[in-house]
DNA sequence: GCATTATACTTAGCAATGCTAACGAATATG
DNA sequence: CATATTCGTTAGCATTGCTAAGTATAATGC
């Protein structure tokens, strides 16, 4: 019988520290945080509303606006129209934003990797069933 | 033989989508984020400069300036002169900033602990594991 | 069918947060 | 002791957050 008060706050901490630093490699994007986080659910989440972006990325809707036009103006993201409802639009990545979005994910998760090669195989297998858990608990969570 | 490239990428995604979820709790403190995740650094990071607390949140001196200025303002923050430095202060959290922080991160990691509950303990015990792991991991990010 | 209400997004205007440049004060270096 | 460096602030700007209010479209109700 574990203590899941204690892992939470483990978890809770190690994630925290975990994504302070992969965010150093960001910078290299040229893209602002918020402009970065938002094109991230663009790019995975598919064609995307501005109301369900905003919901997503928990700021209201006039943020968001700005937030779009400015990556529109950027040619990472192109808006094309709802034909069931015209006050609707659907967000999707230009190829742009795509290649820009990757790449910069890449540097994080290549910066964590590098990381990973320094466990040996049962710690780096123990880490894989771990994750995979915290996939779940993490979907859980709405 | 693991994939540390796979791991990784696992990983990343899910500490992401994890802390986007609890972060909803945090308007319940009725302080910005900026100001609570320096906040946070002043509590756990004891008394501390302005510089570096700058360089733990990853933004310039005078964005940090203000930043303590307003956590000052509120009184969740107070400093001190550094006797060997004068150019110098140290950061230190109030009684009722360190209550404040605490109190936001009780609401995170309960919520978090309310889903490790459903966890069985197989699963429970193999993500203690995996999050011990994952601290080590983070450590060596810098 | 048409008036009303609700929804989706934008605009306007404000506060907070990010930056660089330039400054004052204090320390370190030559 | 003159000079350079470091630490924090101020000033001024762009971006990002908010609420309130406006426009256009869709859904609802009589």
């Amino acid at each position: 019988m574990m203590d899941t008060r204690a892992v939470a706050e483990q978890l809770h901490s190690a994630a925290i520290h975990l994504l302070r630093r992969l965010r150093r490699h960001d910078s290299a994007t040229g893209v602002s945080g918020p402009r970065l986080s938002a094109l991230s659910v663009v790019v995975f989440g598919g064609p995307i509303t501005l109301g369900d972006l905003a919901a997503a990325e928990q700021v209201r809707a006039p943020t968001m606006t700005r937030v779009v036009q400015a990556l529109e103006r950027q040619g990472h993201v192109r808006r094309t129209q709802d034909p069931k409802d015209r006050r609707v639009f659907r967000l999707a990545a230009t190829p742009r934003g795509r290649r820009l979005l990757l790449e910069g994910r890449n540097r994080r998760v290549d910066a964590l990797a590098l990381r990973l090669d320094a466990l040996n195989d049962a710690e780096l297998s123990a880490l894989g069933v771990g994750v995979t858990i915290l996939e779940t608990v993490a979907r859980s969570l709405d």
